[in-house]
DNA sequence: TGTATATATGAATACATGTTCATATATTTG
DNA sequence: CAAATATATGAACATGTATTCATATATACA
């Protein structure tokens, strides 16, 4: 009487997927994964993103287990807590140029 | 004056995204990657997933291009446009045990 | 200690998505 | 053609997520 599914499994990889699928987040996600880290202010430049929404995006992934803060000073750098994430951006992408 | 990362790739990336970010979702997916067609009875059968909720998931993901669906007398067979998308599930999971 | 800078938080609102229910449509078969 | 089966659709409602705004907190520095 195996499953054919894992049903909790899918339901806690929706969790994960739920809290990267938005444009803002992708950007981070992509960022993050080239340049390791990055604090907020930096963040907020390059995605021309208003400060209180970025925070928002940033402490939900954080909350989620996506991102690591570490202060430095005035400064929160943030970075992936695992860089196979951005992965999925290419996934799906590639799943695109090849439909 | 190379932009750092291709917000609006990325917003396209997201759309996919939410379109797939849920259990039962997932589930169809997984599902599909395995069986190649499946219809929507036999996913009722094995998601235990009301005939109407399912079909609107099933309609909402052919529309944003990640379905197919061929109708075969009375049923309607549903495929995955591009197996590749299937990949994501493996690799949210991966991330998640790497972590 | 007061002020400036960097970031977070909470509440309110706006917007999007999921779910249910009733009903419609397509196909097959008697 | 009427009834049965398989699936889709639309409207209403419930729930969740994104955005904004005002304000709080943490750190550095004069």
């Amino acid at each position: 009487m195996t499953q054919q599914v894992n049903i909790e499994l899918m339901e806690q990889a929706a969790y994960t997927l739920k809290a990267i699928s938005h444009g803002t987040r992708l950007c981070v996600i992509s960022l993050l994964a080239e340049k390791d880290e990055m604090n907020v202010s930096q963040l907020m430049e390059e995605l021309k993103c208003e400060q209180s929404l970025l925070s928002h995006h940033l402490t939900d992934m954080r909350a989620k287990g996506i991102l690591n803060c570490r202060r430095d000073g005035k400064n929160c750098y943030y970075s992936l807590k695992n860089k196979q994430i951005a992965q999925i951006i290419d996934c799906i992408i590639t799943c695109k140029c090849t439909a």
